[in-house]
DNA sequence: ATTATTTTTAACCATTTGGTTAAAAATAAT
DNA sequence: ATTATTTTTAACCAAATGGTTAAAAATAAT
């Protein structure tokens, strides 16, 4: 408990175990991981990790947020940025495919959680949430389609659309490996493909 | 632990438990959910839980047989089936969603519990698993190709776009109900509109 | 009716789990 | 050097958890 009119020298102590609990978290769960693990994982003593975070929910909670921004930061920026439709949907899923060839572990993590207890969210939508951000994707879209571009979609399915095409291969890799028989080495070639191949898929889905 | 050489009257004692048992696992994966609840829930004592499936593993892993095999039964039939390849892909959205819709659990729970411990997929593969199923499909595919009908695309991508398009919707709908702000309604009604949609836009991404 | 078998329960048990406490060790302030 | 403060640990604790046991209750067989 750093007491913070106190300079304190190094938060490597406190760091490390925030790294250990985003492990066993993000791979386990809330309920899955246990606190002598990360403890243990991290080299130190169990109560240390109480001292520095108090409680499991606490230090869950600091993991779930920092996780929850990875899933959306950015995102929300691209999607009511001011490029052209097309353009657009490409960067999504660039952005998309590398944050997700980064984190790996995260998607899953959220959607598991929001889903173990939707309340979760409540305070930790900012951005998205704003109705502009929405809003001025589908006026881009409704434009596009005026002009005779595109064919008619929601802002909302296309966006749903992206999403699945980029996420679910991370969120189901385990099982995907299997059902193709594939090693780790040739699913992340196959990863690499679809970086290469979604944007025009979408794009050859909408437009006229 | 009912012996077969004696006829047994009733099932209800046991498949009650296992329907609490799978609603309990399903929702809270294996390491959230509590052998004393599914007892109380079923109304019965916990021991007799145990008499009738030993132990949590192996009622997990009943269950886990069950819905895995209801993600994947008559898909890989599907899949391989002998249909115009459009025809087949409205056919594959439509039985996704409507096995979805009937089971909105399954998919979280497959794709979590195969995460966190991939092993256990070994035993359970065995249509798809059979080389011929993705074989057929990509011979089917390759010839379209030829025909100049569609794109260029492989079997595999092609089975990862629209199992993602049908199956993200359900395993992330509590988060995408709080970020697209919609009522338990309005998800619905955007899942039906998806049921509509979804076929022609993954074959107009791939047709010529 | 009596016996055998199956189903169900109450009472335990050992281990695990998140969390606390008090003291020791390390570091900083004076 | 001494004191104050922060960091770290060992030893606990109560509750929860998966599982067991022996006996009771219910059902079936004779």
């Amino acid at each position: 408990m750093v007491k913070s009119w106190i300079k304190k020298k190094d938060k490597t102590t406190e760091e490390a175990i925030l790294q250990v609990a985003r492990k066993a978290f993000t791979q386990k769960g809330l309920s899955g991981a246990r606190m002598q693990d990360i403890a243990d994982e991290a080299g130190v003593n169990k109560a240390l990790v109480h001292y520095y975070f108090e409680s499991k929910e606490k230090l869950f909670g600091l993991i779930f947020d920092q996780e929850f921004e990875k899933f959306f930061t950015s995102l929300a920026l691209l999607i009511s940025a001011d490029l052209p439709l097309f353009e657009k949907i490409e960067q999504i899923v660039s952005l998309d495919i590398e944050r997700l060839s980064q984190f790996p572990d995260m998607p899953l993590f959220v959607i598991n959680e929001v889903s173990r207890n939707p309340e979760i969210m409540a305070k930790r939508l900012k951005q998205l949430q704003q109705k502009s951000v929405m809003e001025d994707f589908q006026k881009q879209i409704n434009s596009e389609i005026k002009k005779g571009s595109i064919k008619s979609i929601s802002a909302e399915q296309l966006l749903i659309n992206i999403q699945s095409l980029s996420v679910f291969p991370f969120i189901a890799k385990p099982m995907l490996k299997k059902v193709l028989q594939k090693t780790e080495k040739d699913y992340q070639e196959l990863i690499q493909v679809r970086k290469k191949e979604l944007a025009a898929f979408i794009i050859n889905a909408i437009k006229n």
